[in-house]
DNA sequence: GTTTTTTTGCAAATCATTTGCATTTGGAAG
DNA sequence: CTTCCAAATGCAAATGATTTGCAAAAAAAC
């Protein structure tokens, strides 16, 4: 349940750089950024330019198969698979947790009521204090 | 109703330049960048220099006066009063209209339950069509 | 008014991201 | 299995928003 799985789109090449970058997307448990994948990669002995993870970033973002979102106080970009979009950040530890069973729904149909915005996609931060740093 | 006066926040010096800084974030209808602060107060024939409107959004954010957001496609930072943090953005035209009565705060509570986090902020970007872009 | 501390302006530095170009590769076609 | 061409990659250089060092200007304190 929940699986699901990153593909080529049509009409692109298939290629191990490629294929590679998406194996990380899959795994990662949250937004992660361009640099990331990269250490991720060299990890596994996977040799790849960081231009090719900008370039293969942004075709998957345009493709839909990936979100592109900022964090608080970081100038970098992090991507994640649309499922892993929304999340709690904690402001003391940076921990992410991912929501799941987005609470948008049931907005969405309000506001295009409201503001008739044919709706075609949305991302929400939420910033706090986890469970554990409340405690120290 | 809804008005929110920006003030200095205590411990900070009143200076030309952070008030007129303070008086465009006011007087903006949605999230702005600094180069359009900048911008605006060249058009009000104020002279200052884009460091010094870095170096106050920065510490206006800290102090949480203004909160610091990124839009899809758009790799430079835009500032708002907090009221003005949630919004719709066409992704024809670019058209922003801000989202009054947040409905997240019907989510906070189911949030909080859930992960435990103390939840300090928040923010939403919702992308989709306009009306007027629908039609065309 | 003098002193002390903050703030500003300017120029230089940063650094994530993008781009040009030569080279390699995928895969369609024969 | 070769041939061929468009797509993809790597590398180095460029870009551009943001940050920073430092000396001068301005605010609040004394
Ligand atoms: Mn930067
Ligand atoms: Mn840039
Ligand atoms: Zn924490
Ligand atoms: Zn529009």
């Amino acid at each position: 349940m929940g699986e699901q799985k990153l593909f080529i789109p049509k009409g692109y090449r298939k290629t191990k750089q490629r294929e590679a970058i998406l194996k990380v997307l899959e795994r990662a448990e949250y937004p992660i950024t361009a640099e990331h994948i990269f250490m991720e990669l060299k990890n596994d002995g996977i040799d790849i330019s960081l231009s090719t993870i900008y370039r293969n970033l942004e075709m998957l973002t345009k493709e839909g198969l990936t979100v592109k979102s900022y964090m608080m106080n970081e100038d970098k970009a992090r991507y994640a698979l649309p499922d892993k979009k929304n999340y709690l950040v904690c402001e003391k530890c940076g921990k992410i947790v991912i929501i799941d069973n987005c609470p948008f729904d049931k907005f969405k149909e309000e506001l295009i009521e409201v503001h008739g915005f044919d709706i075609t996609g949305h991302s929400i931060e939420v910033y706090g204090i986890c469970p554990e740093c409340q405690k120290k």
